[in-house]
DNA sequence: AGATAAAAAGATGTTTATATCTTTTATGAT
DNA sequence: ATCATAAAAGATATAAACATCTTTTTATCT
């Protein structure tokens, strides 16, 4: 479903939803490690969530990511989106070029109706959202 | 979603159950140029759902693939886990070694859902009735 | 039996995704 | 102003997916 990148992203997200502010950044270093993944891997996802506007950083001392509130503001589409491609959630299932409810592949309207349930989903949940659940519910990451 | 090997399985084992017959054989050069996709890669395809008994063939002259009245009352879903392993519906959408019910990672409850849904769908369509259902209603491949 | 056709199997190449390392640049603290 | 710090950027390495080619095996027909 999501590539690599993609599930670091989210998950990387969403600490640094629940860790990080404007006032304390996290290096990429803590982060990997409470993710348990691979530092200069992260690095790059989280550089190019970065360049995408979906999170903040600023370099040099006591620098690092966090999210301002704007950033926590944004749905976890657009976080996946963000990594994975704006055609995640349209492309056609079967990798037909041509293929949409007027010119359907055989799996297009049985099959659509749930990675859109997906996609609506993740475009109504914020970052903010998932992560007050997860505290909520004491989620493990 | 799917890889690419699974899109052309799929995609192939529609064709075989509409054009192919104990009686009346396919080989892999005539499948690749109707589906318009590499040969040599979808040899491997189909020789590995054949090994995993989705599908049936004959070498030698007038030989070649096809689905017997029993193959096509195979489900859709085993023919995805016949090449994408059988996990692909069940794995964590993060990735998490440890996300069930019990333990769910954030996105669990709410995504999982959606993936199931696709899952039962695939579960219950055959390939008969796929096949069915696109000549009925002549879709594409 | 021999020729032939086609899958099966194996070897190899190519591309993309994943992962790591090194250098550069910007920032805050001293 | 200088130094230390940490992200950004670039270069490189490894693994997996994707794709192709070649050889072998097997079945059928003559």
């Amino acid at each position: 479903m999501f590539s690599k990148s993609c599930k670091y992203a989210i998950r990387a997200v969403v600490h640094l939803a629940i860790h990080s502010s404007e006032s304390h950044k996290i290096g990429v270093k803590e982060v990997a490690e409470a993710l348990d993944v691979p530092g200069p891997f992260l690095a790059k996802v989280l550089q190019q969530l970065s360049k995408n506007g979906l999170i903040s950083s600023t370099k040099g001392p006591s620098g690092g990511f966090y999210l301002s509130e704007r950033d926590k503001s944004a749905s976890m589409r657009k976080v996946v989106e963000s990594i994975d491609g704006p055609d995640i959630f349209t492309s056609c299932l079967l990798g037909l070029p041509v293929c949409s409810s007027a010119n359907p592949c055989p799996l297009h309207d049985k099959a659509v109706i749930y990675r859109e349930g997906l996609m609506y989903l993740l475009t109504r949940q914020t970052i903010k959202d998932l992560s007050v659940r997860i505290i909520n519910d004491e989620l493990i990451l």
